[in-house]
DNA sequence: CAGTGGTCTAGACCACGGT
DNA sequence: CCGTGGTCTAGACCACTGT
C-alpha cells in the first residue's frame, strides 16, 4: 500500500468541498473516521484539515467537529519585501537618494501612532528609491531614537533607513495599513507625477515588544500595483 | 518534567533570533540536537521552525540546515471578507444597490485577465454596497456563465452577485491585486465623491481550476484603508 | 460527562541536495 | 555519499466545549 501524504489527504478534502460532497455549512466526518476511511494515521488528517481551517475554508471547534466554512474568509498573505528586492524583482536597477534627514518632533498623527507620546526628538528621514532612475517610491519615515541606540550617528546618504533597520534593530511585530491618496505638491514634484495623481501609500508601525521603532508612508509612483494569488 | 509545546520552542527560537543569540545569516542547531537540548521530540522542534521558515524568519534547506534569513520578507495576511461583513464588522448597517445588470461582451482588459478570447457573451453586473446609507464600494463585475450554470436567470437586485457567487460556484483559487485610481466621472457619481479623489481598488479574478469564473474590481470610497499586522 | 480536535512522543523511512 | 529536513505512524494524554 501507498501510504498517502498529507497534500494528497487536502487535495481530497479539497475536492469533496468543491464537488458539493461536503457542501457548505455541512459537518464532515471525524479525523479519526476519515484517517480510518482514507488509511492514514489521524495526524496526516490533522496535518490536512489545519491547514484548510487556517486558511478559512473549514471551522474546527473541539467536540463541536469540523464544519465547511459557509463564508469562507479567504486569505491573502501579501510579501512585503524590501524596497530593493521589490524593484530588483521587477527587473529594474535599484536607486536610492536620500531627500532629508533631521532631528524633529512627529506630527500629531505619526505620534498616536506611537501611542504614548514621545516627548524626545525623533528622527525624520525622506528618500526616494528609483527604479531603472525612475521615481518608484517616496518614504517619509520617523524613528524613534531610544528603541534604536546610536542611530543618531547613521547616515542614510548611502544606505536607507530600511535596510539599516532591518539589519540593526530586531523587531518583533508591527501595523500595517494600506490606502490610497491625492498627490500633494510635495509628492508629486518627488515622484515626478501631477499634483492630484492617486498613489497607493502602505504605513507601517514596527515595535520591540512594546518599544515603538519607527513609523513609515511609503507612497508609490502612479500605476503601482500590488498582486497576490488566493 | 513538563512537556514542552512547538509554541513555547517557537517562543524560544525567537528570543534568540531577536537577541542576536542567533544572528542574521547564521547557521542554527539541526532539529535533532535542538530536540535533545530542549528536551522534547524531533516533530516538536519541526512544528516549531517550520512555521518561523513559512513566516520568512528562518530558511530551511535539507543537508543545508537552518539559517536565520538576512532579509526577512514579512508576510502580512489580508483577510478578504465578504463585504457586508466588512461593513458589519466596522459597525455600520450594510445596504446594497444594484445599478445595472445585462449581458454583454467584456472590455480587453478583462478578457485578457480571464485568458483565453470568451466569445460567449458575459454577464455584466455593477452595484453599490453602503455603509450606513453612505457609499462604501462600488462594484463592478463580469461574470462567465459557462462556469456558473444557470446565472442568467438570476436577478442580482435582492442578492449580492458576490454572496451568490460565495454559495453557488465553487472556486478553487483566483489572482489578487490592488491599487489606487483617480475616479472618474461615473465612480465620482456613484460614489458621492469628487472627480479625481484617490480610491483604492481591489481587482480579483477567479478561477474553478482552469475555468475563469469571475472578475470584480472594487472600488472604495475615499478615505478606505485594509489594516493587518506583521 | 463525553466527544472532538490539539498536541507530544519515539521511531522510521525518504527526498533532496551539498560535497 | 550522506547529513538534513520532510513526513508518516501508532499510541497516548490533554483541553476545550456542547449536551
Amino acid at each position: 500500500m501507498t501510504t498517502l501524504t498529507w497534500q494528497s489527504v487536502q487535495a481530497e478534502a479539497l475536492r469533496r468541498i468543491h464537488s458539493r460532497e461536503w457542501p457548505p455549512g455541512a459537518q464532515i466526518p471525524n479525523e479519526a473516521e476519515l484517517a480510518m476511511e482514507l488509511g492514514c494515521a489521524r495526524a496526516t488528517v490533522n496535518r490536512a484539515l489545519r491547514e484548510l481551517a487556517e486558511a478559512g475554508l473549514l471551522e474546527r471547534r473541539r467536540k463541536a467537529g469540523t464544519r465547511v466554512s459557509l463564508h469562507p474568509v479567504r486569505k491573502a498573505t501579501l510579501e512585503i519585501p524590501i524596497i530593493r528586492k521589490d524593484i530588483e524583482s521587477r527587473g529594474f536597477a535599484y536607486g536610492y537618494r536620500l531627500l532629508e534627514q533631521r532631528e524633529g518632533h512627529a506630527p500629531a498623527d505619526i505620534q498616536i501612532a506611537f501611542g504614548p507620546p514621545m516627548r524626545q526628538a525623533m528622527i525624520h528621514v525622506r528618500a526616494l528609491h528609483l527604479a531603472d532612475s525612475a521615481p518608484f517610491c517616496l518614504e517619509d519615515r520617523w524613528i524613534n531614537p531610544a528603541a534604536v541606540p546610536g542611530i543618531t550617528t547613521v547616515d542614510f546618504a548611502g544606505q536607507s533607513a530600511n535596510e539599516w533597520l532591518v539589519q540593526n534593530a530586531a523587531f518583533s511585530g508591527g501595523d500595517f495599513g494600506f490606502g490610497a491618496v491625492n498627490a500633494d505638491e510635495i509628492a508629486a514634484r518627488d515622484l515626478g507625477c501631477t499634483p492630484g495623481a492617486a498613489l497607493v501609500t502602505v504605513e507601517r508601525t514596527t515595535w520591540a515588544g512594546s518599544l515603538p521603532i519607527t513609523s513609515v508612508r511609503l507612497s508609490y509612483a502612479p500605476g503601482y500595483r500590488m498582486l497576490t494569488t488566493i
